[in-house]
DNA sequence: GCGACAG
DNA sequence: ATCTTGTCGC
């Protein structure tokens, strides 16, 4: 892939003042309703192929290219691996790499991972129809999180799926009751969110899986927002849509674990 | 001042 | 995120 905001590069040694600044130009850059071309239903016909026959699906090669992106710590560096899946099947896998300057600061998480992505996805040889990042897009203080981060520097579409809330308020109460499977819940922006007005819907919870007996064990939802090029009712469709029978996407699982043995020295 | 806070 | 095995339940 091909920087298309090289000016909204993740530079570490920014101040952390720089770094708001950049992403509320970021949050100015993005789009958050759908310019995509990409059919949600395209992607849940590419997964129901999935178990079928990868083999003929790579040969066919004419579905939509979804790449799911995670991160791995070592000592003092990151490690990034993207996986393209088209109907189905692993396509191309990519990995980068980037020092770690900067601690875990909530709202900044982009600048402290962001290179080792940058650095994974350019490497990847595929255009991507869609990008599935770990972690929060809109769902941010500044609307900027490292979906919508990485996306605007790439001009792609986007999401972002997170396993944690960052801010914003569902309009139910999700701690009490336990979601079925399929259910949605949206996030509204409120004080916490100081680029938008309150009420404004930046995400949602999403039940990618749930158990049939939520007495003794229960699945916590997805909190699912939009990176860029993306609204957040069709980011919930992709994100559904990509959900092979787990919690998480099937592009993050392979994410995941790609990322795991490469930080552990295995590849 | 205190709490909340993706990975 | 990461340090880490088995174990309980679907």
């Amino acid at each position: 892939m091909e920087l298309s905001a090289p000016e909204f590069l993740p530079d570490p040694s920014l101040s952390a003042a720089e770094m708001e600044a950049m992403q509320r130009d970021i949050a100015e850059t993005a789009v958050f309703d759908d310019d995509h071309g990409l059919d949600p239903s395209a992607l849940a016909l590419a997964d129901s192929i999935n178990a079928a026959d990868d083999a003929q699906a790579t040969l066919d090669g004419d579905g939509p290219v979804v790449v799911g992106v995670d991160q791995a710590f070592r000592e003092d560096d990151a490690v990034s691996a993207a996986v393209a899946i088209r109907d189905g099947a692993v396509v191309e896998r990519a990995y980068g790499a980037a020092d770690l300057e900067i601690p875990y600061i909530p709202g900044l998480l982009a600048f402290r991972e962001g290179s080792a992505i940058v650095d994974a996805l350019q490497s990847l040889a595929v255009d991507p129809d869609l990008l599935v990042l770990d972690g929060s897009g809109r769902i941010h203080y500044r609307e900027a999180g490292l979906a919508t981060h990485v996306g605007v520097l790439f001009d792609a579409p986007a999401v972002g799926v997170a396993k944690n809330l960052l801010c914003g308020t569902p309009v139910e109460d999700v701690e009490d009751r336990h979601l079925a499977a399929g259910e949605r819940v949206a996030i509204e922006a409120d004080d916490e969110v100081e680029t938008c007005a309150n009420g404004t819907t930046i995400g949602h919870y999403y039940q990618s899986k749930q158990y049939d007996t939520p007495e003794r064990r229960h699945v916590n939802p997805l909190v699912v927002s939009p990176g860029h090029r993306v609204g957040a009712e069709t980011t919930v469709e992709f994100v559904a849509a990509t959900c092979a029978g787990y919690k998480l996407p099937e592009p993050t699982r392979h994410a995941d674990a790609l990322v795991g043995e490469r930080a552990r020295g295995e590849r």
